[in-house]
DNA sequence: AAAAGATGTTGACAATGACAACATCTCCAT
DNA sequence: ATGGAGATGTTGTCATTGTCAACATCTTTT
């Protein structure tokens, strides 16, 4: 019925089609037509689903944060009642979230202006990945587990503290910068344990 | 003498005029044909600098980073003896650079594949700035400020909190989160905080 | 089965990155 | 001083891109 038309599923096959460029052309971009060539279909096909490049992003980055989100959610769900270890576990699964997914997450949090107000849905699901670390964070509070205070300062400081290390290993930043002979479970452990270090009940 | 020909300088205005256009446009781009009208040359001459876009952004970053260690090393200064005022002088100054000059910032961290391999003197300098960091964790380990072990994973917890929060807020997804009633000072005094506690000597 | 709407195609346009061919300026060796 | 040689800049061109308009075809509704 629905979603079977000429193609079958054009939206859903632009959207990979669009992850595959993104990934194989490494940290760059994809053109719409190349996209289109990709999915077989005309170079103009796309713009019965999406407004323009910037609505396919969108789409791509919508759905990012939901399979973040869901990994998230999948990863904090065995420690019910040691909010610590949920929270930790929330914090490795963004951090390897990004280096599994280097694509989605560079569309999620690129320097493309993605402006999040001109599709709601995006916004929606972004708001979600923050909302589960401030959950876990006041839960943590609540047991001690992290010193009280403004929830909201905490993420902010766990949220950067995360997102910079991803995004400077996913673009090669921590290699290039030589020397560094750890490996990768072994830098994701110290930025964890530093972090929690840092906001540690009293 | 040199440096004077045609134009004058071309080569620092053409970098002039694309911070320009970064700045303006947003997060966005430029293209080369813009940065050349708006150096008041032809659509060409850029390549007669530069051999491609990338090069380009190339020297921007390059310049950034200089500027970045620079600023860095001002702040730094006035706190001599006092290993930990340095070391937290640093990571104010990353943000702060982040903050004030989001253009170079961008180019220089941004998602856009810049080889560094390809342009020695960009690599260069951007391990100056890496090694700033190092360097002022090590004195701090000297004088017990930081609790011993492998500095370079403490550079690199350091860097991945100041580097996230300053991604974060130049690309807006801090404000987008909402609810966030914190002015800016604040949030930077929280992250530099919560990092310098979770790194602390015993 | 006919009208309406959804989906896809062809053809166009201005703009872009990059190249080649050509022009002009500066400097160095003779 | 002068006449290349090399550096710097311009004009013209090409394939590619994002997007629009006009047209074609398929599905659904009536």
């Amino acid at each position: 019925m629905a979603g079977n038309y000429h193609h079958g599923n054009l939206r859903a096959a632009l959207i990979k089609a669009a992850l595959d460029l993104i990934n194989e052309k490494g940290g760059g971009f994809f053109t719409i037509r190349e996209v289109a060539r990709k999915a077989g279909v005309s170079h103009t096909a796309p713009y019965r689903h999406f407004k323009d490049k910037e609505a396919l992003l969108a789409a791509v980055a919508k759905e990012g944060f939901e399979l973040m989100v869901q990994e998230m959610k999948k990863r904090m769900a065995g420690f019910g009642d040691q909010p610590v270890l949920k929270f930790q576990a929330s914090g490795m699964a963004y951090m390897e979230f990004a280096l599994a997914h280097p694509a989605y997450f560079r569309v999620m949090f690129g320097s493309k202006r993605l402006e999040k107000s001109r599709d709601p849905e995006l916004k929606q699901a972004a708001a979600a990945s923050f909302a589960l670390l401030l959950e876990s964070i006041r839960e943590c509070q609540e047991k001690g587990d992290i010193r009280p205070g403004n929830a909201m300062e905490m993420a902010l400081a766990a949220w950067s503290m995360v997102h910079g290390f991803a995004m400077l290993f996913i673009n090669n930043h921590v290699r290039e910068t030589g020397a560094m002979a750890m490996d990768l479970d072994e830098m994701m452990d110290v930025v964890t344990r530093t972090l929690y270090t840092g906001m540690a009940g009293s």
